[in-house]
RNA sequence: GUGGUUGUAGCUCAGUCGGUUAGAGCACCAGAUUGUGAUUCUGGGGGUCGUGGGUUCGAGCCCCAUCUUCCACCCCA
């Protein structure tokens, strides 16, 4: 092998200079949000203990975590009979270690470490990079970033209120007006399968009806069957595609079809009572009229969402009439301390994902020109004399607050201009040899090309 | 994990049926212009054709493997 071109993993990217100053506006917006509802950053380790992580997101989810192989001699512990044992014994035997996966686990370990510490309810927000072993797609990355907040330790439904208004603040700041909050309930879900005969099949019937949109009611049903649901349950099942109304008249219509079943009943209850809550944040999610729905808090009972850990409501957020998956998902879990020793303890929480949110701000041309930060003045030099004279002038610049930075060295003029016209700075200071003499600099205005003599003073109050 | 797709200059892409020295635009560098960028003109540098094998007198082009890209599925932010 001679010279190695440099390359970085499958899916994961670099981030530039313009790009990363995008991606923190969106961060800003995002922690502001938070904040403003009372919840407080986390930040927890990239790689987690590996049995802290296995099981938590299904069988699909424990293939697509990146394990971490143990340093030194990994084999040491190992026999051959291991390897026959297949690859999921032998991961256990060569790797401890893997990366997260979300953030939301390692929240529920963290709680649990430090229950003695933490006053509950807890809510706090955490915003870090999670990696997927998956293969990439549109908007799909092996390396991407979660912007959560959870809180845990209470049952109260004002939580998933608030997990509603905050997508809508978050949302609506960012400038996208068009979008949808899907919202359902496990028990909606599981008193479905009950009331069409099939208790306990929620799961199947759950991963099929998520694909309606994609697959039409047609797929679903050929889904279903392979999937070992009855005929008649499949066809009790399909009036509930097409449930007519508003929320509340849909939210009638379940009750006579799920009210006399257990988990039906606490689902309705629950969904009843975030509307309320609603209806008294006077929310915007509710009197917020889309182009392309009635409602911008859409309840949807073929929302079922993947992860096994959700046991409450259940949201996800889709950008309308752009061409990307969910921006945003979340849910209710009652017990996922209680896989870590913790029962009892109910949380709530909810996931940005920023870099699909900023792939649809770029569709739509959405990033305002405030969010661009960079160099509002370059001085530039000629020699020594030119450099001497122009580093107070550079500091009483930035004193001011201007952003200004001075060229390094006293290339050539043309040299100079073109950094700056490249970096976009907006305005040239010159400092040359009369200017040195009569105090007055040249300003030059690198957009229209005009350019004065002023003090640095004027300077200042020009550019503040 | 399954099926498909992509890779040629820094970037976007041409490259005929397998045939001599692989091209263009943009970008970059230098000069025209010793105190003025973006515009104009002139010149210049830059390629192991993703990588490794194979077929052939001869491969950017055909075959195999591998990596990468994008897409669909599974699943998901």
């Amino acid at each position: 092998m001679s010279k190695e071109k440099p390359s970085i993993p499958k899916g994961t990217r670099d981030f530039g200079p313009a790009t990363v100053v995008k991606r923190n506006y969106i961060f800003g917006v995002i922690k502001r949000t938070f904040e403003k509802f009372g919840y407080l950053p986390l930040e927890t380790p990239a790689m987690e203990q590996l049995s802290v992580l296995t099981g938590k997101y299904g069988d699909e989810g424990d293939q697509l975590i990146f394990k971490i192989l143990n340093s030194g001699d990994f084999l040491a512990k190992t026999k051959p009979e291991d390897i026959e044992e297949g690859y999921k014994h032998l991961t256990r035997k060569i790797s401890e270690k893997a990366l997260r996966y979300d953030l939301t686990v390692p929240f529920a370990r963290y709680v649990v470490m430090n229950r003695n510490e933490i006053s509950f309810p807890f809510k706090r927000y955490q915003i870090q990079p999670v990696w997927r072993a998956d293969r990439p797609q549109k908007g799909r990355y092996r390396e991407f970033y979660q912007c959560d907040a959870d809180v845990v330790g209470t049952n109260s439904l004002l939580c998933e209120a608030e997990i509603v208004q905050m997508i809508n603040e978050v949302l609506t700041t960012l400038g996208l007006s068009d979008f949808t909050i899907k919202i359902n309930h496990r028990g909606v879900l599981a008193g479905i399968a009950e009331a069409i005969g099939e208790k306990g099949r929620e799961g199947d019937i759950c991963v099929a009806i998520d694909k309606l949109d994609k697959i039409g009611q047609e797929g679903v049903r050929k889904e279903l069957l392979e999937r070992g649901i009855s005929e008649g349950a499949v066809q009790k099942l399909e009036p509930l595609y097409t449930l007519e109304g508003n929320n509340e008249q849909i939210l009638d219509q379940l009750q006579a079809l799920l009210g006399d079943t257990d988990e039906g009943q606490r689902g309705l209850k629950d969904l009843r009572e975030v509307w309320q809550y609603l209806k008294s944040l006077d929310s915007q999610a509710l009197s917020a009229q889309n182009l392309s729905e009635q409602s911008r808090l859409l309840l949807d009972v073929t929302l079922a969402r993947g992860l096994s850990y959700y046991t409450g409501c259940i949201f996800e957020v889709k950008v309308n009439n752009v061409s990307m998956g969910s921006i945003s998902g979340g849910g209710r879990y009652d017990n996922l301390t209680g896989m870590f020793g913790l029962p009892g303890v109910s949380g709530v929480g909810f996931s940005f994902g920023v870099d699909r949110i900023y792939d649809v701000l770029e569709e739509l041309g959405l990033f305002p020109s405030s969010s661009q930060v960079g160099t509002k003045a370059l001085i530039v030099q000629f020699d020594k004399a030119s450099e001497r004279y122009g580093l107070p002038v550079l500091q009483k610049l930035r004193d001011a607050g201007i952003a200004s930075e001075l060229y390094p060295e006293a290339a050539k003029l043309k040299k100079q201009m073109g950094y700056a016209d490249q970096k976009n700075i907006p305005y040239v200071i010159l400092i040359g040899s009369e200017e040195m003499a009569t105090g007055k600099l040249k300003l030059r205005n690198m957009e229209q090309g005009e350019q004065q003599d002023l003090t640095v003073e004027e300077i200042i109050s020009t550019l503040k």
